[in-house]
DNA sequence: TTACTATATAACGATATAGTGATATAGTCA
DNA sequence: TGACTATATCACTATATCGTTATATAGTAA
């Protein structure tokens, strides 16, 4: 297979894996949950988003299976079982980090001008 | 800082690097890419793309720093620069093949009951 | 039963952006 | 100069999706 031919179902798959995380939103969600368990309203008193909203994200998760869910009573608890999704933010945060850096240099060097 | 508390302009950062690679065609172009230097014929080519559509995708991945343009000429040589992209996708490949052997997996339990 | 609570979902408007055709721009060559 | 080529950009349509309000659903408790 030559680079250029490429699956256009796998690049959807693949897109689609980074649009979940293309939304500050459900970022602000994973970030609150972290390691723990947390139900719908903890989370809006977290976020303080609205309640449909964080349940329209949670579904989304769930969906792609980035959470999981479990069902208490009235409250559904959720949890986050795909930890390669820290992982990419690890990668993007140390990228953001860099760019950060190298813009703070170039500045320096221009003030010396 | 509270795990709750973090900045929007943060997040929002995060999320614009997640969203230039949530679109296939832009995926697309990079994976054509790969270490090579194209110019835009060559990937109109590859792509098999409308070439205002690679364009405009060249130019949103410029202005983000993952590419770097050099001018030749009519030509306008485009190379990837930022290689955390290839670890991202790569944690994301590894992610969704998992994913799909667990699917596989419960199938085959299924189907023996 | 009724009242209450937690969550999910439907419907909607607003916004963002992908893809496209037409055109502008700038370099090349006769 | 004029014709041609490669790329960028404008204007537009179509589509997707976020956030919100209102409502449905299901569990709890009196």
């Amino acid at each position: 297979m030559k680079r250029s031919e490429i699956d256009d179902s796998a690049l959807e798959l693949i897109a689609s894996r980074f649009r979940l995380l293309a939304e500050p939103m459900r970022l602000k969600i994973l970030h609150a949950l972290g390691d723990v368990e947390m139900n719908v309203g903890e989370l809006v008193a977290a976020t303080g988003a609205n309640q449909a909203n964080i349940s329209k994200h949670l579904a989304i998760l769930l969906e792609a299976g980035v959470v999981s869910r479990r069902k208490d009573g009235l409250r559904a608890n959720y949890r986050v079982t795909d930890e390669s999704i820290f992982a990419l933010c690890d990668v993007v945060c140390s990228r953001l980090e860099r760019q950060l850096d190298l813009h703070r240099e170039a500045l320096a060097t221009i003030r010396q001008i």
